[in-house]
DNA sequence: TGTTTATAACTGACCAGTCAGTCAGTAACA
DNA sequence: TGTTACTGACTGACTGGTCAGTTATAAACA
């Protein structure tokens, strides 16, 4: 932006600025169609450039993976760990207001959008993105769960399906958003989006009151 | 396989020959990186006979797209017409395990999963099938919740939240089986799970019981 | 026979990855 | 201060290969 000299000399920033520039080629072409040579435009480079800091098209997109996995799962087990053994209830309304908040930025969620694309291509990508992330999800989950059982906020439901009821509106919300522009009806606020979720989910999660 | 004339004549067979083997290779390699002469070899002809059936790559990505947004559409508004006057619960929980079933099946999801692969490089396929699969699953859904809520089985949930919490969880599945290879811990059967989760929501949506 | 259905060889464009060379900066010396 | 020698980040033209789409030709039918 800044007049900025063709030749600037920051080597150890380049890794981060060339994963950035991908990110978005990838994001708007997928992995296949995206060239390494948009690549480097969008980074500032030549493609030869490029060619200093990855050995190839696939380690940058590993270099993503691995980038994004990392900042998921931190935040993931952060969320959970600080709230859960207090109040599971806002510990719960919380992560899913994180996770509406995510998943309806087109900035934020382009990485997994990029991954659910792009996984079923590269097993070693869905392997990682399995155990650094989805593993951590799950085991976060199965102690709120806990945590709320414990306490009576909860019924002992089934862990995985509770992972289903609260991870997947979450992606539906990616899925209607940020791939089919759908723009929805009422709430146009993650918040008030995450709010009325929530409200279905702990109704759903109480103790069954002997009532009808 | 069976010994097969290596000139059969039957054209109105082939274009749907042509879609079955489309969707196989794309699938596997995704639009981009699929090859038209796989395509061919997998429907048993050679490249230049697909054209003869189908202008473009492209086009056979269209007409699988058609084809199964078709087919999705019948399914979703059909189901949800059959039961909703009469019993919305039981409705409910039929459209959850149909859900599930499909979701689990990767024979079936394989064009849903495309589709969230690559609308996002398609604008003209994300509007098909945001016209023809979501808009009608909007309507049904929006209709089986008002039928509900007529009938005092639901509260009167915010649609299109409604819409997320019960859509998600089956795009959950199918990226948890289909594309991580993630294994439930507990619930292998696809109805089974799509019981729990139907007695978290439908537990969710009832009225609440002023107790607690 | 003419028409339809198919093939296989071909073309032209495209692109990942390479490499010989360029240039900005820097440091040592005079 | 100006000069020389050096470094390593960077460039862009090139190569080798791939692949969508075309076409000349032929077999199978009607």
């Amino acid at each position: 932006m800044t007049s900025a000299p063709k030749r600037r000399r920051r080597p150890d920033a380049r890794p981060d600025e060339i994963l950035d520039a991908a990110l978005a080629v990838f994001s708007a072409k997928g992995f296949a169609a995206a060239r390494v040579e948009d690549i480097a435009r969008e980074a500032g480079l030549s493609k030869g450039a490029v060619y200093l800091y990855f050995a190839s098209k696939e380690a940058m997109l590993n270099g993503l993976v691995e980038q994004s996995a990392g900042e998921l799962a931190k935040g993931a087990e952060q969320l959970v760990a600080l709230g859960a053994p207090q109040d599971p209830e806002t510990a719960f309304r919380g992560l899913l207001r994180m996770l509406f908040a995510a998943m309806g930025d087109p900035d934020i969620n382009a990485a997994p959008r990029l991954v659910f694309a792009e996984a079923g291509r590269f097993p070693e990508i869905a392997a990682h993105y399995r155990s650094q992330v989805l593993d951590v999800a799950r085991r976060a989950l199965r102690a709120l769960l806990a945590a709320g059982v414990e306490s009576g906020a909860f019924r002992d439901v089934d862990a995985d399906a509770f992972m289903r009821a609260t991870g997947g509106p979450g992606i539906a919300h990616m899925a209607l958003t940020s791939i089919f522009g759908f723009p929805p009806d009422q709430l146009t606020d993650p918040a008030e989006m995450a709010d009325a979720l929530a409200d279905i989910l702990l109704n759903g999660l109480k103790p069954r009151v002997p009532a009808l």
